[in-house]
DNA sequence: GCGACCTGTGAAAATCCTGTGAACGCAGGG
DNA sequence: CCCTGCGTTCACAGGATTTTCACAGGTCGC
């Protein structure tokens, strides 16, 4: 949960040499990226819930200030990085007092690019602690990171600092499995020791927890030999028989892999 | 809301042209501006109170590198902008991940300055001003900024000016946790020496004065290994089985709903 | 069906965290 | 110069939480 948290970013380019080295780099620190080689109505960008967006003006036509003044309005959480060419002490600043958060000249290094972006994400989240996204439900559960905090009916499961962090991760990457040293290198922080075997342990303490406060749901499953997996899903055994779920596991294509972190 | 609230600027330069030019102009900006033409230790820049500084690494000496690593580390709430001459991609990235917000390149036009300085700082405001709200009411307390005092059925709780700040800080943020580094930070304005246990020993003297004040209410909840909660409870074995609470409070805590999904 | 591995459990042992009481150092007022 | 109010630091005690272990029970590939 340090810095390293993976960035949500849009590139709004049609600079193809800039964006492709751009796009390596960002891949390698595990950023989520899109590009575009025009404008993208703000109302897109609100749905891809970014973190920041790079954009270079040459490409927004004419009206490029009134779509920047638009953007900076409607996501004033969004970092919003200009990558121009030539311009103007004034351009510059009227970009920044627009909302613009930082303006970069090119030709410029990707690394400072990234390094930038980076630094702006920074400060807003520094400026904004994580109340936004208000509470995760899944099944009957509620997990509130502004409580570190799960209920179910309003009653507390009581978890400790772990076991709540253990169940946010594992939450937060619902229906994915997630191998134990990730878990472990992200609840953690540093790297497990071989043989190590907390990550189960805390695994046992939450299913206990879970299935005392919310009986007849499963919500964290066992990948044999990969790791663990939570979705909610109404216990099989139950009173309701039917319903199925021929369940085909392996789930759509975004299987395992991106561990890496 | 962003209003041109004041802004308190330090710069640490040597170039008189540039930064004569420069305070004329926050100055009709209204800012406060405090030049400074070779490094000044990160205690004295703490208790300035800033909200940016604005520095020119060539006059830092030696340790330039050192020095902003640890302006930064202290005060990660302080906006730090870099204006330097000549550098190179690598050190500009290695400044900006070292946690600077922005690096401008000198010569710059005193305008493009100013215009970053307002821009690094304008994420920073989030905490509503509401400095002349009505008296916040909490249970059978009352909390008042323009007082810096706290009372229960008019009388003082007679609290400190840190023990008033700390309250105040918990209870504007009501039935969130908030974690010891957090509360340090925001309450002393600088960052947490590891070990420091100055938040628990005032979080004792607060919840002394107001268990003497207000018996059968307790108001700071702790939460294991994270930090504290503000949230006004009628003492649970209390006399008075309910009926009290007026209180608006925030949000009815829990009201369920979820389920069934 | 048979080992070789994994994972689920319980409980003991080792750590970490918070509540407290008290000593210190400082600064302002008598 | 002494006294008093405040903010900081320490050290310790009692709990709460994490780790570590040894086993039992399951799963997989042959």
């Amino acid at each position: 949960m340090n810095s390293q948290q993976t960035i949500r970013l849009a590139v709004i380019d049609d600079d193809s040499g800039f964006v492709t080295v751009l796009g390596k780099r960002t891949e390698a620190a595990g950023w989520q990226q899109r590009t575009f080689a025009g404008p993208v109505p703000p109302e897109e960008l609100v749905a891809m819930k970014l973190n920041a967006l790079l954009v270079d003006p040459s490409v927004l036509g004419d009206d490029a200030w009134g779509y920047l003044e638009r953007v900076c309005g409607m996501l004033p959480e969004l970092g919003v990085i200009v990558c121009a060419g030539r311009s103007t002490v004034a351009q510059r600043v009227r970009g920044l007092r627009l909302g613009i958060d930082d303006w970069i000249t090119k030709p410029c290094h990707p690394e400072e690019a990234i390094a930038r972006v980076e630094s702006v994400c920074r400060r807003r989240r520094r400026s904004r602690p994580q109340v936004e996204a208000g509470p995760l439900v899944a099944g009957e559960l509620e997990i509130r990171s502004d409580r570190f905090q799960a209920f179910v009916a309003g009653a507390s499961l009581d978890l400790t600092r772990r076991e709540f962090e253990l169940l946010q991760l594992l939450a937060d990457a619902s229906g994915q499995v997630l191998e134990r040293e990730a878990i472990y290198q992200r609840v953690w922080g540093y790297a497990m020791a071989h043989g190590d075997r907390s990550v189960d342990v805390f695994i046992r303490k939450l299913r206990q927890k879970l299935e005392k406060a919310s009986p007849g749901w499963s919500y964290i499953h066992t990948h044999f030999g990969v790791g663990y997996r939570f979705d909610p899903e109404p216990a099989v055994g139950s009173e309701l028989p039917v319903a199925e779920k021929p369940i085909v596991e392996v789930s759509p294509p975004d299987t395992v892999e991106q561990l890496v972190v």
